[in-house]
DNA sequence: CGCGAATGGTTGCGCGCGCAACCATCCGCG
DNA sequence: CGCGGATGGTTGCGCGCGCAACCATTCGCG
């Protein structure tokens, strides 16, 4: 063995992906059982709930997604009636997106459960803590 | 809207998501190329290599693998001559799985990458700011 | 001993995903 | 104007995944 003292356990993107995989899963199912949404589609409800109407390119931007993500999320969305579209004048090419009534009631309440979620995992790591772990996170993504 | 001052860039999940996606696609690159591995086979490669021979469930637990990935994972690290099966006398249901020659090589060059690609990170953050992620993730993990 | 529950592992199925190819529209430059 | 490349978005394809159902073996308890 060549580093036999390497441990998985201090391998940073081992660690990053199994706390990723168990917070999101525990919050994927919430909106997988209210509204039957993919990650995907909270995100994108998400950006446009939280940033108001705009283009798929303007959301993959945003929110790291690729646009082959965002093309199947927004006409699941479209389909549950939670979004709109609207070709756009100056350029026929892009369309606005842009929730509508229960897209919103949806963003509210996800937005909620959302809120409490992140409170039950700040009690749990300390307020401080957790400030710290969000800091070095962006940093790691390159959200700076 | 509910809450209109929640930020995604605060909610500790997304950045979990989005650090982890980053992180592990460009790790995962290397083992992919390299070996035309998947993440469920390398991390079962790299914990048959570091902690020595040991069952499918065994791999479970410690891996956090859930029994269909593994499965899958094993039958793929077969075929690529990394990995022999040999049922236990004791319990005809289960079977030792081990490294053999090529496997062990590509743990060894994988490890070593590994190794080469935390030491950047570490850079990147900081020893200490490393350390500390580190420690933190581990807790949301349930690691500890 | 014997039967039902528990356990180790595999498989069929439907789904979300990434990639490459594609269509429509727009822009830049001769 | 017109043609080639760039851009916004969609789609076909193959794959890895999670779930539930399943097979074989073993365990627990009457």
């Amino acid at each position: 063995m060549a580093q036999p003292d390497f441990d998985l356990r201090d391998f940073t993107p081992y660690l990053l992906a199994v706390a990723g995989e168990v917070a999101s899963l525990e919050f994927a199912a919430v909106y997988k059982a209210r509204y039957g949404m993919t990650r995907s589609e909270w995100r994108v409800l998400f950006h446009l709930g939280r940033y108001g109407p705009m283009t798929a390119t303007e959301i993959g931007a945003r929110a790291r997604l690729h646009k082959t993500k965002i093309s199947r999320a927004v006409r699941a969305l479209e389909l549950k009636r939670f979004v709109s579209r609207e070709t756009l004048e100056e350029d026929r090419r892009s369309e606005r997106l842009a929730l509508r009534a229960p897209g919103r009631a949806a963003y509210a309440d996800l937005g909620t459960a959302a809120a409490a979620f992140e409170a039950r995992l700040e009690a749990r790591l300390g307020a401080e803590e957790a400030r710290d772990l969000r800091r070095m996170l962006r940093r790691l993504a390159d959200l700076d």
